[in-house]
RNA sequence: GUGGCUAUAGCUCAGUUGGUUAGAGCACUAGAUUGUGAUUCUAGGGGUCGCGGGUUCGAGUCCCGUUAGCCACCCCA
């Protein structure tokens, strides 16, 4: 009974995932990224309680999101549940506040949800959304400020090729009606959705299924591949929406739309109309967005959105309509990895300084109180250690530079500073002047930068 | 929730029609080398073969179950 305790195996949850440091940063780097573009634009931050009231998440009533719900009961015998994405309970949030909010409030929230569906690629049952919305505002300005959100929070990221795609719930709506199929809406729309991953024959077959006539198959299928040059596009669904005023209105949102994108500087291309964008959620009614990673278009939306009538008609009789967007932080993270974007760096700090020789350990603590103080992070090694051993650590951490000071730099007032990369080391004089040292280490350091 | 594929050391993988004590490369630790990431050499640590049953004289290998991962459906970030 001495050595035979028998050891607990450490194991996560099917679609729960530790986070270790090299990917834990590059998620911290994208949240900071995303922190900064949704503050420019003037959005807040909220917070909310991961665990709600079920009736508050169940009120939507979808059964599909009721089946990946994780609920449970509470041992004060409440009915509980996780949510499932953060516009419900901002939905709670807003019947509750938006009295002493006002309108309109623009707020971003970036927090896990826990979704108990089946695990994939770049899906998991615990992952992070981003959020933004404007809310108490109808104005077309709203809707152009989140596409540019979403153009340049997916530009400051780093991305260099992505694609936004949009299109209007009022245009669909409009083109179902003229052809008479309105009230298949919900399953056409799904079927149209699907173009890109199933054949448009496929699709077609879908369409059969539903009932829907041979004629208006190929003028729904015909609209939901319109692609290419926007004026044309918008041209095109003009004819198609014909006397619908719905659709009228629709196509012109995304013509004013696409003008704003323009004028506000985004670069041609970045922004393209996709009739068959329609969004699975029901409670889209104007614009609607998705945007894909152009090398990697079947990791599905990165970042998705729209407008709605109503975000909180099931908690208060106060209209508040709205309009934003998501950013999947994990999909995005599982796509950058696979696509050998992530840096492969395990260190949060920029220099890396050698512990040389215990007896000039007041000299090192106070070199690197002074960096800091400067702005400079520093992992100072604990061990004097051999230097080789000490430099393979730096190095496989990804450290872009290493400062050797040991007793023959110390005696002569200098300093090495190891540019990691090109293993290169530049001699620093300092005779003894901290702030000297301090100056010339943060000159290398922005050189460095520069020169990756 | 349904169906298909997979699981051997930290990583990538060998392991024959079932047959001694399950191997390699890389990585890791220590030393050769008392001040600089490489190379070389030496030594070393590390495996309940995902887990649990079954068949068998004998299972990493065959059968069943289970867990996890990947893929498709569904839905979505």
């Amino acid at each position: 009974m001495t050595e035979s305790r028998s050891l607990i195996e450490p194991r996560t949850l099917k679609g729960f995932r530790d986070h270790l440091p090299a990917q834990a940063l590059a998620r911290e780097n994208i949240l900071d990224i995303a922190r900064g573009v949704y503050r420019s634009y003037g959005f807040v931050p909220i917070d909310t309680p991961a665990l709600e009231y079920l009736e508050i998440l169940t009120g939507k009533g979808s059964d599909e999101t009721d089946k990946q719900l994780y609920r449970f009961q509470d041992h004060g015998g409440r009915d509980v549940g996780l949510r499932f994405d953060l516009t419900v309970p901002f939905a709670r949030f807003c019947a509750q506040h938006i009295g002493v909010l006002g309108t309109p409030f623009k707020r971003y929230h970036m927090a896990a949800v826990w979704r108990g569906e089946n695990t994939q690629r770049g899906r998991y049952r615990e992952f992070m959304q981003c959020d933004f919305d404007t809310i108490g505002t109808t104005s077309p300005v709203a809707d152009l400020e989140m596409v540019l959100v979403v153009h340049d929070l997916l530009a400051a990221i780093g991305i260099e090729a992505f694609t936004i795609r949009i299109n209007d719930r009022r245009v669909l709506s409009g083109i179902l009606h003229e052809c008479g199929v309105a009230d298949r809406s919900t399953d056409v729309l799904r079927s149209l959705d699907k173009l890109g991953k199933v054949t448009p024959a496929g699709v077609a077959a879908e369409l059969e299924a539903h009932g829907v006539s041979a004629d208006v198959r190929t003028k729904l299928l015909g609209m939901a591949q319109l692609a290419g040059d926007p004026a044309t596009v918008l041209a095109a669904l003009d004819g198609l929406v014909g006397s619908s005023e719905t659709g009228r209105t629709g196509v012109a949102a995304l013509r004013s739309l696409l003008d704003g994108v323009q004028q506000a500087g985004v670069p041609e291309g970045r922004v393209v109309i996709d009739p068959s964008i329609a969004r699975g959620l029901d409670y889209y009614t104007g614009i609607v967005l998705e945007s894909f990673l152009d090398e990697l278009p079947t990791l599905g939306s990165i970042c998705s959105g729209g407008r709605y009538d109503n975000l909180a008609g099931l908690y208060t009789k106060q209209a508040l309509p709205g309009v934003g967007a998501s950013l999947g932080i994990d999909r995005l993270l599982a796509g950058l990895e696979e696509l050998g974007r992530l840096p492969a760096k395990e260190t949060a700090a920029e220099l890396f300084m050698v512990h040389f020789d215990t007896a000039h350990l007041a000299d090192y603590l106070k070199i690197a109180a002074a960096l800091r103080g400067a702005g400079i992070p520093v992992e100072f090694y604990p061990e004097a250690k051999r230097v080789g051993q000490q430099l393979k650590v730096a190095a496989k951490k990804g450290f872009p530079a290493a400062l050797v000071i040991g007793s023959d730099e110390f005696a002569a007032g200098t300093a090495q500073l190891k540019h990691m990369h090109s293993q290169q080391s530049v001699t620093i004089d300092w005779h003894g002047d901290v702030h000297v040292l301090v100056d010339a280490i943060h000159s290398q350091l922005q050189a460095i930068k520069a020169g990756q």
